[in-house]
DNA sequence: ATGTTGCATGTTGTTGACAATCTGGAAAAT
DNA sequence: ATTTTCCAGATTGTCAACAACATGCAACAT
């Protein structure tokens, strides 16, 4: 009775829970959003097998569920694309993420605690001291973890798990186009405006200020766009 | 040249299009959507591939792409279910629903054509007329395809796709529990007072009123579940 | 009587083989 | 020279066989 009680070691949970489908949908999933498999490259059967060294019908498996997240589009008897977003595209989704970010934001204001409240400003302190380094990357990484903490502590599962989608889709927009980082001022008065809002307990304010970001980052990209 | 040019019947263009596993998604799909599968039903593999006439291969593809559009759960060597959804998951599923509704009413208000201004009319006489029969059959029917026509009409396919999801989401729940229809007279001035808003061009409003409705839907969907 | 072990059965997960399809290059026709 | 046809090879789609796993029941031990 005692040793079931007792959590499974790791690698044990592990085995229970993935199937080498599931394990190969997850190795690709990380090709592709890291950039190591650019949009439009081509996945075959037979060459993604070797690789990842499982034989060719987990990785069938794996390509239907990739492909209903949105990161590969399957042509029959052809083969398997990385998929393409196009600007267009990557509009249509900042016009939804500002809307849901606008709700994240405003539930958060009405929900933070005290030490919610804490975290946030320390977001913002680490942000400011990456931005007097000029520290792009470490801003960048800041960023992505400022957003997502903002998402998961507005306690909305079903929010976070589309708001996941919406990011995916965006980072392989900008594997597409190899787009570069924003402008860390602006961003950071920017995240401060946010901050505040949400601190201060202003649903109103937050969720404006949440849009309003992610609405500049959208022009932002734009602009690194059109160079 | 010219035969290049030719639409290919409507049996070929669906064999180059369909492999075994996505129709046998599909035809998944309309069983599980139609509630002729039930949440928590277990689908075996053999099943299903006697049932739709196909070797288990294509059926596990289609499993994946199901797990991953949220219709199954998939557990490992224990089989494939239909999952579940709960009351809290449609509780953050209306939020996000509120919201995305928002900005589809609001976007149709700043672009909607007067022929479009023409279809939303007609709805609103079509539901009036099944409210004033009592055909609630009729008026759910046409409920459906309003919210659609004003999130297609928006113009913004990642919303209409992310929209779809939560429908989803939405009848999968109503499928678990068995609720039943809305109250017509109260949802008949709501899409009134959304069709008045768009077709005046205040988005404003149109975005409210689109907010507000979800919500009091959302009331409606706590009212009758706690019969 | 209760708890543990072992085994048979049914099902899932994976692999390899075969059929079907597509593509590119060579040969034939114009 | 250009266009059309044919074919070989590579790849995808499906099926069937085998290995692995989970569950339920009977037998055994306490």
């Amino acid at each position: 009775m005692e040793t079931r009680n007792t959590p499974p070691s790791t690698s044990i949970a592990m085995m229970r829970a993935n199937s080498l489908a599931s394990l190969a949908q997850s190795e690709m999933e990380a090709l592709i959003l890291s950039g190591a498999l650019k949009p439009g490259d081509r996945l075959g059967e037979a060459e993604m097998a070797e690789r990842l060294g499982v034989s060719r019908g987990p990785v069938r498996e794996a390509f239907r569920a990739l492909e209903e997240q949105g990161l590969v589009r399957i042509e029959k008897n052809r083969g398997v694309f990385v998929r393409q977003v196009t600007i267009a595209e990557a509009d249509e989704t900042y016009a939804v993420r500002a809307v849901l970010e606008g709700l994240a934001g405003q539930t958060l204001a009405l929900r933070a605690s005290q030490h919610e409240h804490g975290t946030l400003q320390t977001f913002l302190a680490s942000m400011k001291e990456a931005a007097s380094k000029r520290s792009m990357k470490e801003y960048a990484d800041l960023n992505v973890r400022f957003h997502q903490f903002i998402v998961d502590a507005s306690g909305n599962g079903k929010l976070k798990e589309i708001y996941d989608g919406i990011i995916m889709t965006l980072t392989m927009y900008r594997n597409t186009t190899l787009v570069r980082g924003n402008s860390l001022e602006v961003s950071l008065m920017e995240h401060s405006r946010i901050v505040n809002a949400i601190c201060s307990g202003d649903p109103v304010e937050a969720r404006q200020a949440m849009i309003d970001h992610v609405e500049s980052s959208q022009r932002r990209m734009h602009a690194t766009q059109d160079d």
